[in-house]
DNA sequence: AAGTAGACTTACTGAAAAGTAAGATTAGAG
DNA sequence: CTCTAATCTTACTTTTCAGTAAGTCTACTT
């Protein structure tokens, strides 16, 4: 990648190592990965990887840690900043949409791995889609509370609300994709639109029932 | 898997082992999965695989046609009965995540795969999703046009929410998994409470906006 | 200038897995 | 019963790739 075949300290080193591998990792999945890919995307020799990261497991699971505290830094930051609840969740998701299409790969690394890798990833897998998960839940059960609602909606429905908010968000990241005049506020509008207002109708217990079928 | 060692017919054989490929791709990956693991599953030794299906990417395209026909005929049959278009959303969404459930494998191997596959899989994928997607987006555009919509809302529209409702029930198909009490008709119903209603109040032209920055 | 610690490489080993060659077994037709 | 075609297997070859041994090179200290 570099022609400036410079000595690095250690640190910095490790931490190409790292973004490199997140690019390959997201690309390949982590099987079908070549740890010397990464290598000569880093610049550098295979023997330097394993010298500073120790295996290709280890190194996969500095990449989730590395993306799961980006991501879940740049979410609450945004997140955090506004009066409303609505505004708050805006700010969330445009964050949310913003982190996803700058930084396809980690999102791409932490949720389109193979389900049976070995325990030690699955568990770094699961910790970093569940922190997502929580950050956004939070959001979602405080504008809940101080949106006005009763307290039939619980934790569950929170829960609820932030798989859907972020399978969404996930799938629409495709979209965009293929949708280059679309900023990522605008698609996060639109979906707050979706669904923070039927959320509201919800809970001001509006709902929609399928009618009883004829005979059974 | 089965002790008695049967002979069968090509036609049979090769059904099951397209099927035990589907389970094995579904739960590694491509890259990751093992010819010699399917042919087991399958009950037969790996050069059958190779006479019968030809090589590993063969195979795995096999697969993903029977997965997508498999989905696409379920969700279509579900949602042409029904006369009005939120029953008929509903009666689709219910077999989505009744197919998601008790089909997880197709599933996975149609949505979890890595990005950058051999161009013959890539294609194929791509055709496979975009059918999932052309199917829930014809379904909400019927609902948007005989909902009493004007004319506003496009393509563009029915095709967001189609992403929107693909993602959430992805994700929503994990989080079942983790609520073993709750039914594909529930979930379905729920997420149809928040997406209908929301999309009505925004057809009937009601926004939420974010408000204006104090000073830029 | 000499020594040394840390950065880095070439060249290997061993295992795993895609794909194949060559032939054994069995069901059914005549 | 015999022949044949289809089903199926054992036992390879070859390639790819994780991981390592055995150093070489260079920046910095004293």
């Amino acid at each position: 990648m570099d022609r400036t075949r410079k000595r690095l300290p250690r640190s910095v080193r490790e931490r190409e190592i790292v973004e490199a591998a997140l690019r390959v990792f997201a690309r390949h999945g982590y099987h079908a990965a070549v740890v010397d890919e990464i290598a000569e995307l880093a610049g550098i020799s295979k023997p330097m990887v394993y010298l500073y990261l120790g295996s290709k497991e280890r190194l996969f699971v500095a990449c989730v840690q590395h993306a799961s505290r980006t991501l879940t830094v740049a979410f609450r930051d945004a997140a955090a900043s506004g009066d409303e609840p609505e505004l708050r969740l805006w700010r969330g998701l445009s964050a949310f949409f913003h982190f996803v299409a700058e930084h396809r790969d980690s999102w791409v690394l932490l949720h389109r791995q193979a389900p049976e890798l070995s325990a030690a990833i699955t568990d770094e897998l699961a910790a970093a889609r569940a922190s997502v998960l929580a950050e956004v839940g939070a959001l979602v059960r405080r504008g809940i509370e101080e949106g006005g609602a009763d307290a039939r909606l619980g934790a569950v429905d929170a829960d609820f609300v932030a798989h859907t908010l972020v399978g969404a968000a996930d799938s629409l990241a495709d979209w965009m994709a293929g949708h280059p005049d679309e900023t990522p506020e605008r698609v996060a509008l639109r979906l707050m639109n979706m669904i923070w207002l039927g959320m509201r109708d919800v809970l001001d217990g509006e709902l929609w029932t399928p009618p009883p079928p004829p005979a059974e």
